[in-house]
DNA sequence: TAGTGGTCTAGACCACTGA
DNA sequence: CAGTGGTCTAGACCACTAA
């Protein structure tokens, strides 16, 4: 079931470091968290402690579709869908689509791997004017940016982002394997279509040792800066 | 020495809040430690636990002046200069730059604070051929941004930026009054003038709890995408 | 100097994983 | 079912802060 990859990046456990670095289990454990905080290793909830691998680039403007992304820096992506229904959204959702709370839209949950390890949980809140009938194409192997261009002709030309650290909610934590609260990125994205109009609301959670956000712009006062 | 804000939040002692939650310190500390990883409280150093603030708002893209930005969001700010020196540029530096390595450079340390709180400690690194004699100018009160502009006559044109989720270093903590190893979160920031020019880096270490990144922007994509 | 957080010892039981 | 991580008890000493 791990991958060879987490297989060969694995620590040895708990009692064993204890002995041979001579010390007990609560400081050994708290040197662990210590090392997952600076994310030099990670944790698989009661199943040990691993070395962090590379972290991937995530380049918040390229808008690249996830397999995309992550095959461009030799890896292996993978998705898995958790649920795709419909809700009444929450208010920030509703806020932030600008639509009436509890107008109901589309909910897609899903995790995402690299190599193997499962390093974001993210759920989807797309408007359901926008995107009818969206839940019966297939969710896991093509990207939703790309269905959104191909079957509904709406492209994204404008996206905002909130980003902030914290860590896994108790959910987020069980689709990953993680244990709970491990620390965790989350990055919020509302994504708008040629019309200036909001036409979906992403909220993803990272493992916090898996990426680095990059970017790179024009700043917005720069052409008035004359 | 401390605000008012940092007294009205702070929480009462580990050994009292361990009686009160009928617990042993060890399993209080971790719960503690939850919560800051959370984002909900924080520690000073030996100093004790405290309700974390509500987080500044900070807009990659606006490429406002810290203490406007702070300003603008109805809280007080504050700069203090740690080190203003000429060193070589460490290598990362100097990639960034696009220069030779160990090319001398200035060297800015600063911290900076909200409210009273010490959030963000910043390493600056900047051409000296392009801000000749910065360093005799005043760096605690005016903004290098504003700097830049009014003596040297460059504007930041584009800028690039590197997020990554760690912790404080030594350094960086202590000048925060932080616990070594507390969450937080790197800003790496490159600034381009109007000939596309690198001319200053900076390493950025806020504390994790402090802010709230956001950003705005039309996709890289957005315009070849028809 | 009293009290604080930072660090440590030396155990224990439980729920769960993986063979 | 053996071994793992997750959680907990009940103390201790030290360096430092704040008065």
């Amino acid at each position: 079931m791990l991958d060879h990859q987490a297989l060969a990046g694995r620590l040895p456990s708990e009692r064993q470091m204890m002995e041979r670095f001579d010390t007990t289990r609560i400081t050994l454990r708290e040197a662990l968290t210590q090392m997952e905080a600076e994310g030099r290793i990670y944790r698989e909830s009661r199943r040990g402690w691993f070395v962090s691998p590379p972290r991937l680039r995530y380049d918040l403007l390229a808008c690249l579709p996830f397999h995309d992304m992550v095959e461009s820096q030799q890896r292996r992506p993978d998705t898995h869908v958790l649920e795709a229904t419909t809700c009444p959204a929450p208010p920030k959702v509703a806020a932030g689509l600008g639509i009436a709370a509890d107008t109901p839209v589309y909910h897609i949950i899903r995790t995402r791997r690299i190599d193997g390890r499962p390093v974001l949980y993210v759920e989807h809140y797309l408007r359901i004017d926008c995107f009818p009938g969206i839940l019966e194409h297939d969710l896991a192997s093509r990207s939703l940016t790309e269905l959104y261009r191909s079957h509904y002709g709406i492209r994204i030309s404008r996206v905002s982002f909130e980003l902030r650290s914290t860590v896994l909610d108790d959910r987020a934590a069980h689709a990953l394997r993680a244990a709970t609260r491990s620390p965790a990125q989350r990055v919020t994205r509302i994504n708008y279509d040629q019309n200036g109009r909001a036409i979906d609301y992403d909220d993803e959670l990272w493992r916090h040792d898996a990426i680095e956000l990059t970017l790179s712009a024009a700043p917005q006062n720069a052409s008035f800066d004359t």
